[in-house]
DNA sequence: GCGTAGATGATAATAGTTCTCATTTGCAAC
DNA sequence: GTTGCAAATGAGAACTATTATCATCTACGC
């Protein structure tokens, strides 16, 4: 659909290379919405690009502070990755099928920033995960 | 104040041992309320018990299955634990000095629990975590 | 096309955590 | 109070996720 195209990484002050422009396609395809390192090396391989993990790495990372791209820290150990679309919103993610789903809720938003700066914070950011059973038979949800 | 006895630990189900005496003892202290694994070793090693750091990582895991510490996952990549006191609540984390101030907001999990119900979700358990900065001169929470 | 700053990728290094296994210890039965 | 043994411990190896190093490659302004 929506290739990515060389300015989509100059406007974002990033010079465009090969391994950048797959990684950028790769969350663009919109195949799967939250992605590890792992999942895409692994995806980029399968699909025949030749990248490196390290690049990948680094990618992510520069990606995150260009603000293409968000970092989440699920519990497991490893940040997960996904498409900046500018609408902030929180994960309920199911502790069977591993299937993530989005809600935004402007109650809590609120509520959260009333909390923070009754007790004299600044708010930077938050994260809220509702780790959950989705299955009523077996999980619906493929994966 | 409460030192722990033999059957604190028993009555989890573990059996008593020095390590774990020890470890219960330092949280039940009340110097730091969340410690990660390596801050219960060294303050363990400080205080002159001698312990394994793969002691520290089983028992901590124990703990947390028999209920007596609860496990956060905080930014950072460590674990961090604190004693279990029946009372759910969640945490503001201050990004400049590491200062975690908890809350609760009953608003809030009720709508987290609306949320997911909505959503045909049982939820097991979640994390709300408020990245911050408490600082209005220099930090005042020392840490 | 050239030159160069910046990017890449193989690999080493690091951080946090778990695993292995020989040794020690808690505790219950004598 | 000994003894026996399953369970626990601790030193170190192994593992997983991630970052650092550095020689080679590449995008791109001239
Ligand atoms: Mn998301
Ligand atoms: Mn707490
Ligand atoms: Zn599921
Ligand atoms: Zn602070």
């Amino acid at each position: 659909m929506d290739k990515p195209q060389p300015d989509d990484l100059k406007d974002a002050g990033l010079k465009s290379t090969v391994p950048r422009l797959n990684i950028l396609a790769l969350f663009k395809s919109g195949q799967e919405r939250h992605m590890s390192a792992e999942d895409v090396y692994k995806q980029l391989l399968a699909k025949g690009d030749d990248v490196g993990l390290a690049t990948v790495y680094r990618v992510l990372t520069q990606f995150e502070q260009a603000g293409l791209l968000v970092r989440h820290y699920f519990e497991g150990g490893k940040s997960v990755f996904e498409l900046n679309q500018g609408k902030h919103h929180d994960h309920i993610v199911c502790l069977q099928c591993g299937h993530v789903e989005e809600f935004y809720d402007a109650d809590i938003e609120s509520r959260q920033e009333k909390v923070a700066t009754e007790r004299g914070f600044a708010v930077h950011n938050h994260s809220l995960h509702i780790y959950a059973d989705c299955n009523k038979k077996a999980c619906p949800h493929k994966h």
